[in-house]
DNA sequence: CTGTTAGCGCATTCAA
DNA sequence: TTGAATGCGCTAACAG
């Protein structure tokens, strides 16, 4: 049998609040006594049983997660994972709310944070827009207390918590070497196609894929980002511009959204299968490309265990208790039409 | 505030005990009053508070691993798992045993599965030989009530309750997509390596990867796939006389263990980055050739998944609760040099 | 500074 | 067939 606070109050020849308040660290007990518990509790191997704990608390977390607005899938994806989470919130004593604010909104951003805070939550969790306004209102945040991580995009020099998303460099980088290999045609001109530079996952991976397209395979000639706003119809109106302006486009690599306007683009033109194209994300309409050839590789984060990655930190950081880091990294997913999920 | 059983006793004008005959179902109670009981339930939207329930149970799951001896690093990182699994049985109500047997060997694996399951446990995992004395010995498992759980490798036409591992003909298909990619010289021979094909797991990676490569790139030149026993010493003899014998080897798929043997055997004759590798599993040794170039892309599964996965399975199923498939399906991971975990 | 006591939500004797 | 009482391991008032 595990060994119980009893069992140390019992060796420690002390009383269960004594020992609670030793466990708690709480103030109110004097140095020797409280060596005499933490000896005790060394000795017997005791370890807390957290169930029981969270039971005698009867403590509910209460999260709050902010997503932009707009109707990409893979958002859409996250706030499927987002509302799983609130179907387990029973089971994990959270309690998790989903707020919008309108995408690549740095101010909306910024007020949202600021009235979640002060309404009251024990942790908070966003899509960040990389500004300066947001930067400051998570410092706020900071100050009351309230633990604050970055989804899926990061925030740069800021008081989060932890940032909850892929190495987006290393993600550009992986591209870079697929299409490398895949191409072989000496000076042929790659396209990439970026929702926005506001964000910080799409500037990273931007840069990590020319970084790595210059070191590796400086025989191909990359072509300066179009920025699709994540929007299926810009993105189908500005890739069309330029394939029909350059017909000699051997890949593309999509880093954002919209992918729906890439396919529909590169099927009237008779380019699907001969351009080889590199997507992130999995969605339907992404994984229908995959499958028909259109798309070749799809990088990808998992939403799910981005989401309950997102919720294990903030309840440890509520009550200032360490996250296991290698745990919570949150890894590139690569898919082939063979191993699609 | 969640109802609980207090509620529900009271909005059915019963006692807490009846309240739990019903909910745990067991016998002992008036058709009336039990219908009484779970319509209060379905009113008041009652969830049992599984964390409260085990603390009032004080139950221990009582699980055991299987794993084939010897030292190969995936069973190796397999193996670490499993101590992570143990390590964290205080919080999981588990205590999880580990017991290994010789490799490849049916009957030692018969005779552990019938030892264990007369000892009294109340679930089992083990890495399957696929052999009908090994069947047999988990179907009397099976009689005897206890769950068993076949981890990374199958087991044909049996009584396991659950398959903790990748689809391996998938496995092999995007090996072969991979491969078809890189070669460009038509008629190109390409080596296969496997462990033994008494496993399930390799027989299923060499067919998914022959057929994807007769279907989408006919272009290539399969060799007869040799076997390697999982051992690196062994590995390096066989694919050394291959190679010195057909010099003209384009690609190597590497299914099984032992890749140290491999990698040694290309950069001794100087192959190394001239011919194309897909190898399986992430281990030290594959990690550093990948990292070298040696080997271009490896397609692995996540040992930690996979034990956390068979903790929970063995876990619901000793309940007899249903498992959700989605939740526990383990993917195909795919690392190239730079979304190495 | 320390101890007593009463629960958290549920399961399980033992009586009735 | 039903109910009252006790305890799982821990926390939190409230006394001393």
């Amino acid at each position: 049998m595990r060994p119980t606070v009893h069992d140390i109050a019992a060796t420690a020849g002390v009383s269960l609040a004594t020992v609670d308040r030793v466990l708690n660290n709480r103030p109110g007990v004097k140095r020797a006594t409280r060596e005499r518990v933490e000896n005790a509790i060394g000795v017997l191997g005791y370890v807390r049983d957290v169930a029981a704990a969270n039971l005698a608390k009867s403590r509910i977390y209460s999260l709050a997660f902010i997503l932009p607005d707009g109707d990409n899938s893979f958002m859409g994806a996250l706030e499927a994972a987002i509302a799983e989470a609130q179907s387990r919130g029973p089971h994990e004593r959270t309690q998790v709310r989903l707020v919008k604010v309108p995408a690549f909104d740095a101010k909306a951003l910024a007020e949202a944070l600021d009235k979640i805070g002060a309404e009251g939550v024990d942790g908070l969790a966003a899509v960040a827009v990389d500004a300066p306004e947001v930067a400051v209102a998570v410092e706020r945040l900071s100050e009351k207390g309230i633990p604050f991580v970055t989804l899926v995009s990061d925030l740069t020099a800021s008081a989060r918590a932890h940032y909850c998303g892929i190495d987006n460099s290393a993600a550009g980088r992986c591209a870079a070497r697929l299409i490398g290999r895949f191409v072989s045609t000496p000076g042929a001109p790659v396209a990439v196609i970026a929702g926005s530079m506001l964000v910080k996952d799409h500037r990273e991976r931007v840069e990590g894929f020319r970084d790595a397209v210059m070191r590796d395979h400086p025989e191909l000639r990359v072509l300066a980002p179009i920025e699709g706003r994540d929007d299926g119809a810009i993105v189908y109106r500005q890739i069309g511009m330029l394939l029909d302006e350059r017909p000699d486009v051997a890949a593309i690599y999509s880093l954002g959204a919209g992918n729906r306007g890439l396919v529909r683009a590169l099927k009237e033109r008779g380019l699907a299968g001969k351009v080889k194209v590199v997507a992130h994300e999995l969605t339907p309409a992404s994984r229908a490309a995959l499958e028909d050839g259109t798309i070749d590789v799809i990088i990808a984060q998992d939403p799910g265990h981005e989401v309950r990655s997102a919720v294990r930190i903030l309840k440890a950081k509520a009550d200032g208790q360490p996250v296991i880091d290698a745990q919570e990294k949150i890894g590139i997913d690569i898919f082939l039409k063979d191993n699609l999920p």
